[in-house]
DNA sequence: CGCCTGCCTTAGATTATCTAGGTATGCACG
DNA sequence: CGTGCATACCTAGATAATCTAAGGCAGGCG
């Protein structure tokens, strides 16, 4: 009931995959990025989170590498695999299309 | 796997509660409309559509009345309710927000 | 009569997300 | 040294939305 601040169930996976777009990042940071460019308004479940990152792994979407932060903790660094690439071109291009047809239906419904 | 056209989890509801608002539908009807509204983009499965038209009525955002089509069949009517009203209001306000949200964070991740 | 179309129903599987806990470690501070 | 906080990860189970797939019934038409 947290009027605050849902997600849309089917974005999750593409704004992750966005944001590594960018370069590599680990779950952690992943949050934290996609909270500073919403400014706070996508607040991104560590329980949503992890098991999107598995299953995106095991797709081959991404990949993941243990390293050391800045703050010199271990972390589990992700980065796009070519095909993660690719499924966000089409996940973007879904996404563009879909909301465009809503956004119309809603109007003009 | 129907590369077709998917519905985003989460606005079916909204959909059916905007179709309602000019006025009522029998469920075939609401898909019909759907499909014409968004140039066959959006199909509606059956198997989603009932199971959401009771959800609602559960809740008090429509309501039903079995009539007759023009057809000469039997159909269930659904119109909105005054909670229906108001419930479309608050999910097209919070797709407005989010759907915005989603597309500027692509845009900039 | 037999079939097609309109129209509704529902059980079960699948999948995504959330809830709600848990673990572990570095660092700051008293 | 011990306490607490922030960083960082993991996961079991519940909840909920959607899809799959099947069935039913009734009117109209050839």
């Amino acid at each position: 009931m947290a009027d605050k601040s849902e997600l849309f169930p089917g974005t999750l996976d593409m704004l992750i995959l966005r944001v590594l777009s960018r370069g590599e990042l680990h779950g952690w940071g992943i949050t934290n990025k996609l909270e500073q460019l919403s400014k706070s308004a996508l607040q991104v479940d560590e329980g949503s989170l992890y098991p999107s990152l598995y299953r995106m792994e095991g797709k081959g979407w991404i990949e993941a590498e243990w390293r050391m932060t800045e703050n010199n903790r271990r972390a589990k660094y992700y980065s796009l695999t070519r095909a993660g690439r690719k499924q966000l071109e089409h996940e973007q291009a879904l996404w563009d299309r879909m909301s465009a047809i809503i956004t119309t239906v809603m109007q003009t419904a």
